[in-house]
DNA sequence: CTCCTTTTTGACCTGTAGTTACAAAACAAC
DNA sequence: GTTGTTTTGTAACTACAGGTCAAAAAGGAG
């Protein structure tokens, strides 16, 4: 009972993400946040409790979201070597493909709030594990079908990966060139 | 002539830089400057035009500061891998000893601001580039003397190293005890 | 000592951040 | 159709962002 909503709360979490995404957490205003949903003042505060609580909710739709994009991007057939390249090949693409370059919003998170929003930061340290874990089966697939040297530990490899990967966000900030990252990505499978 | 200032513009930019350090360039207002520096706001904005130039000049003093210490650590006597090793892990240890992990602002900057501010993503594209350099020249040294496989191309080694510095000061954020990062570093090492 | 220049101090200003308040509107239940 | 409940739209409010300005203060040049 009582009045319906107009608008869809997905929908708008949906929406509040691109704006966070591309202008950071400080960075954006209630207003821009109306504008974006194009819903009143009232109903965004009375939907969700303010700013910083619709921003823990982007986050947790982006931790669904996201996870299931790696998770596809690595989890499909063929050779675990080739999976990764995959993979990072198409983060490299995806990142350069966007003209406002907000590469991933865990990563862009962690740096902006990672120990000043206690909230966010469980948020983001959550997708990092996950992602982590995903490496690390990977790896160990790897290593079974002998792609990758069964000697090493597969949990310090994870590690690695999921830091190159992180790395090669901040890169994609400011190069000029996808080739730029390209060679990183050679040179990180090759050594793996 | 005139009269003259009662700070010194230089000490002044360094306190500037403590606190755009650790809140970010959005987060810092003019007030949070002021209370800072302890000068009137009033010779603030005479001394630096305004908080963008200030930011700006900040991050050309970090600049020559940071590129210093990264090649006094890097450029010291001993085998190229100890070295690195050494600058590796003390880039963890002092990310840890910070109770605020401000991490690096070249990083931080990247991510807050490229794309957004054209000054300030030259400025840390310019830091990443000089990094990159001295990394390379230490990768070229270890392949002449037989510690690096010579047969790799050393400025795709030089860009795999900048990015895994880059993840590392990403996962720091986060990292709840530095031995995820201490492991991270190990792997890293291993592979090269 | 006077003039000229530059810095300091602190008041002042406009705009917006982030939120709250409240009346009117839109339903469901009875 | 009245009652109860929830949402909407808009106004309002406090605080602060970011910056300007005028007048007083502190020097050097002549």
């Amino acid at each position: 009972m009582g009045r319906p909503r107009k608008f869809d709360p997905d929908v708008a979490v949906d929406q509040a993400m691109e704006v966070f995404w591309r202008q950071g957490y400080a960075g954006t205003s209630p207003q821009d946040l109306v504008d974006a949903l194009g819903i009143g003042r009232g109903s965004l505060y009375n939907a969700f409790q303010g700013k910083n609580q619709l921003f823990h909710r982007v986050l947790r739709r982006y931790h669904d979201q996201e996870s299931v994009r790696m998770i596809e991007l690595l989890d499909r057939p063929g050779p675990v070597r080739r999976r990764l390249r995959l993979a990072l090949e198409t983060i490299i693409e995806e990142d350069f493909a966007d003209p406002d370059r907000r590469g991933c919003l865990a990563v862009n998170t962690a740096m902006e709030l990672a120990g000043r929003d206690e909230e966010a930061t469980r948020l983001v340290r959550r997708m990092f594990d996950r992602l982590e874990r995903t490496l690390r089966a990977l790896v160990e697939e790897g290593q079974r079908s002998g792609e990758i040297a069964p000697g090493r530990d597969a949990g310090a490899l994870a590690g690695f990966l999921l830091s190159a990967i992180n790395g090669m966000r901040v890169l994609t900030k400011t190069a000029e060139h996808p080739d730029q990252l390209r060679r990183v990505v050679d040179a990180t499978l090759d050594l793996l």
